[in-house]
DNA sequence: TTAATTTGGTTTATAATATAAACTACTTTA
DNA sequence: TAAAGTAGTTTATATTATAAACCAAATTAA
């Protein structure tokens, strides 16, 4: 009947987080802060989250002298979000 | 980018109550509780919930000497709910 | 040159949510 | 009449989300 959701992913903003990476592959902190309209607290709680389920992958670097994190999907990552998605329609009639 | 989630809708049960009771009009307590597999307890609350947010209506009395709660989508959660369906898909690509 | 502001975050505290356990009230069965 | 079952509600606890406070360094302005 109705197909489990993936609480990972079950929350906007990670959700969105995911949603973005699909699209670019690859992004920074500060653009997917920008997209999200999320707090920089928020978002890197979340993005924690996310790479303790190995849904994406964190690189810290500089850049300009400024640190930079930049943000990537694994092949977890995709699957648990196409998996999600499937889930989900079992709820949307 | 990514639009709003209805907090009340983004909940794994309370989304299934109401994806439930789109097909149905109307529904018994029991009835949901053994579709959506919830405890009591929790449907309790999240019935309570969708309720207060006039999503659902609901309806005691008794039936064969025990008592009975049904529910019942409003206009309200009809379109609540259309509006988180719609407002999910900028999240699923 | 040093004080204020900005960048790019993290950590911690608090508020909100979800869930399970315990409880209520009554009915049925043995 | 005692035990078990029905149909829930309430309460306590665990989990989650969010915001506020903080940190370290860079930049800008006085």
């Amino acid at each position: 009947m109705f197909k489990e959701l993936d609480p990972i992913l079950h929350s906007q903003l990670r959700l969105a987080v995911m949603s973005l990476l699909i699209g670019v592959k690859e992004a920074e902190f500060t653009f997917i802060k920008e997209k999200t309209g999320a707090t920089a607290g928020n978002l890197s709680v979340q993005v924690q989250k996310l790479k303790e389920a190995g849904y994406i992958e964190v690189v810290k670097h500089f850049k300009d002298n400024y640190p930079q994190t930049i943000c990537k999907l694994t092949t977890n990552g995709l699957l648990a979000f196409e998996k999600y998605v499937a889930n989900l329609k079992s709820y949307l009639g």
